[in-house]
DNA sequence: CCCTCACGATTACACCTGTAAGCCAATCTG
DNA sequence: CAGATTGGCTTACAGGTGTAATCGTGAGGG
């Protein structure tokens, strides 16, 4: 199940605060990407058809939730991305990123932190 | 200048080795891909239009050159995912791959080797 | 010199995506 | 109760993408 970058957002919406009302999701964001009422409508339906949220009744209205993971789609998207660049390794990623000088000195502090953390614990 | 999934596997093919004709880059991608001969023409076609790979006539036919670093497209491509999934911060991609035990051995130790060398060297 | 073949260029076509508008039934409003 | 509104469902439509087939031309083979 491929969620669009337009649905993304939708989905990020969701992942936030769940069920939200179609005209909730409208009003956190519509304005933001400057999408009138319908394409926001039109994305969730999308979701709604491929599985990806789930919606009950409330009277006249939907309510929507996600219905995957939040983690799942990041894990799927970046292991996808690692695998397609970097070979399925990670550190060749953050070799790059440093490379390019995409790392603040506190990006640089929290990985020192993280990476003292891993294999140590057991 | 968007490169597509499928276009990205010319593009790897061009960025381990350049130039090549047509019928050397299908000979690289075709099998694997099962894509026909013309398939990957129409890909190189698109990837020259776009400008992300360059052609000189060699007697009757091109040689076509990766016109874009390697670097430059493994760049966007990650920033762009860590930029969406990850607020920028490479640690919290980091982070997950632990959390989720997408991470071997291997790769650990290779992590510690690398942010060893951060911000120390200098 | 004519035919065939191989290339590249052009065209095809269905599905996905971004971005909506139109239609219809239920609901609120006066 | 009748009209206006609102929410959801259906339809639209252009551009990108995956996956090719067809066309036209020049080059090589006989």
């Amino acid at each position: 199940m491929r969620i669009s970058a337009a649905e993304s957002l939708i989905m990020e919406a969701l992942w936030r605060k769940s069920p939200m009302s179609a005209e909730d999701i409208v009003a956190e964001v519509g304005p933001e990407q400057n999408w009138a009422d319908k394409t926001v409508r039109t994305l969730i339906n999308r979701l709604l058809t491929k599985g990806a949220i789930s919606a009950t009744r409330d009277g006249r209205r939907y309510l929507y939730s996600a219905a995957v993971e939040r983690a799942d789609y990041v894990s799927s998207e970046s292991k996808g991305l690692v695998d397609r660049l970097f070979d399925g390794k990670l550190a060749p990623l953050v070799s790059h990123f440093a490379e390019t000088n995409q790392l603040s000195a506190s990006d640089i502090a929290e990985l020192k932190r993280l990476v003292a953390e891993l294999d140590d614990g057991d």
